[in-house]
DNA sequence: TCCCAGGCGACTG
DNA sequence: CAGTCGCATGGG
């Protein structure tokens, strides 16, 4: 079974990484050992101490995926400018951003508008089992996440059975403009952060928020500040009282709040929007 | 039964 | 343009 052992100077937690809500396919058994689905690979993990065992994929997968690679510290110091921020960095301490799939976390977001993380989870299940292949893993089955034309072949009804409600449409078409997955995120690899932008906000479904998500979860683009309720409540209370707590955010109050966050936390806001995001209360 | 959730698009003024 | 509202679904 391989095992990583890691520099004591690299901060890590695998319970912060894959509980804070980022991503929507891996469990918790509770002895401590996490399963999950990535790509292809079933994949089975633990943490002790500074000691990752797993099984499922290589070293070099293990490592990309969880950003093994970076060095946290810097990043950390670098958002680490205000009291509010530095308590939930140290509550969630080791925590990182995960680089996921770009088209699994392109339709993870867009069918997770409006809805809670429960919800979130059972309907990317419910696509993969009804569209992707079948993965025998330890005993357990798995369902890769399908590729855009598996979902765009079938007619669009079959994807009633997954219930998400008046997303399905988005997903729908949204498979149908991206006739190849691999070309798709060549080409969205190679964009700035501002044109990828735009590029995602032209697909059905897909507006800041959600852009923003996909930008900074599966694109590695760290400027990117999504805000959705939690962060909007959470940024009015502590940085931007004069905001109103008023209902629905307006797309003027959501550039407001990205553009300040942008400035105060740095090139690296979308990490302090995530430790931010995992130490929320409720 | 009610309000809420990792919001968006269509529709107004 | 900027603000308002319907939307399917499930959790608490």
């Amino acid at each position: 079974m391989p095992v990583l052992t890691l520099p004591p100077d690299q901060p890590f937690s695998l319970d912060q990484t894959l509980g804070c809500g980022q991503v929507f396919r891996w469990d918790r058994d509770p002895d401590g050992t996490w399963w999950g689905v990535v790509g292809s690979h079933g994949i089975r993990i633990r943490q002790d101490n500074r000691k990752l065992t797993f099984e499922g994929a290589s070293v070099q997968f293990i490592v990309e995926y969880f950003s093994l690679d970076v060095d946290l510290e810097p990043v950390i110091s670098s958002i680490d400018c205000d009291p509010f921020i530095h308590a939930a960095i140290k509550k969630c301490q080791g925590l990182r951003l995960i680089r996921q799939p770009k088209w699994e976390c392109l339709v993870s977001y867009t069918i997770a508008t409006n809805s809670n993380i429960p919800t979130i989870r059972r309907r990317i299940a419910a696509v993969s089992e009804k569209f992707g292949q079948k993965i025998a893993f330890k005993g357990k089955t798995f369902y890769a996440f399908p590729d855009p034309g598996s979902i765009s072949c079938e007619e669009q009804g079959a994807l009633s059975c997954c219930k998400l409600g008046y997303r399905e449409p988005y997903v729908f078409r949204t498979a149908c403009a991206i006739p190849d997955r691999k070309i798709w995120e060549d080409s969205m690899s190679a964009l700035p952060y501002e044109e990828a932008r735009r590029e995602l906000m032209g697909l059905p479904g897909i507006g800041p928020k959600v852009a923003d998500c996909i930008l900074l979860f599966a694109f590695q683009k760290y400027e990117a500040f999504p805000v959705d309720v939690w962060i909007r409540r959470i940024m009015q209370q502590h940085y931007l009282p004069g905001l109103g707590t008023g209902s629905p955010l307006t797309g003027r109050q959501y550039d407001t709040i990205r553009c300040f966050a942008r400035e105060h936390f740095g090139e690296f806001c979308g990490y302090a929007q995530e430790y931010l995001y995992a130490a929320r209360e409720g």
